[in-house]
DNA sequence: TAAATATATGAACGTCTGTTCATATATTTA
DNA sequence: TAAATATATGAACAGACGTTCATATATTTA
């Protein structure tokens, strides 16, 4: 009894009409985290850094560390998160890892984030 | 004299021809961060659904509150950092504030995203 | 095999972020 | 003008995040 009416909304301003076409064609939970974790993974200054880096060049975690100026220690936690992101691969040669882009998906978010950006 | 040698780089696998190159086309720090902050703002799945109901139509908070399922003080709050993005633009009708999406920019961006997380 | 080197990782710490709750502002309606 | 409605905003709080420092792992070299 004590929630009889729970499914009705007290708000009054609600367009029905609007509400019930963009619920049909809403972006559901799973995609929108998705969605939210890619652009969230792109949305530090230092992982920014290391991929146009790497747009660049392929290059080892040193070379990341002098180019984007983070410290070494830094620079393989961030390596991680873009790895876990799918965002970049590596090759591994004696000591030394060399990571690389894994695709250009990145070139092309950054040309469209840089188009917002210089607006 | 304490720092005598502190422009040499205690380091020893730099790979010097590639650093050099790549710190010469590097992004500066500026449009380094501006980048990540749209990222960022993209970053956050309330933000990823408020930004995606306004592409299917224009609607005010209350609606955007019910598709979303955020109250409405956290669609407000949110509204106001897309506002700051220059990534939404809203009218006064009345009470009522209508928003909507600034440009096709959040589109070409959501379009690329899901096209890296579906793979 | 021991030392050196390159990278990775866990814990700790301060900062940033998103939500909630209370309240303020703006507009309409009675 | 007072009450109601729609939205905005400030403070507070919990949780997430990025860095640092210490340490672990992997590989090479002596």
């Amino acid at each position: 009894m004590e929630f009889e009416f729970e499914d009705r909304c007290d708000v009054q301003c609600i367009h029905e009409e609007n509400v019930k076409e963009v619920r049909a064609n809403m972006i559901n939970e799973d995609t929108a985290r998705a969605l939210a974790d890619i652009f969230k993974t792109l949305g530090d200054t230092t992982r920014i850094k290391l991929l146009f880096a790497l747009m660049l060049n392929e290059l080892c975690v040193c070379d990341l560390a002098a180019v984007s100026g983070a410290s070494e220690s830094a620079v393989s936690h961030q390596l991680r998160i873009l790895r876990n992101q799918k965002l970049v691969k590596y090759r591994r040669a004696g000591k030394i890892v060399y990571y690389s882009l894994l695709d250009d998906h990145v070139q092309t978010l950054f040309t469209q984030g840089l188009e917002h950006v210089n607006e």
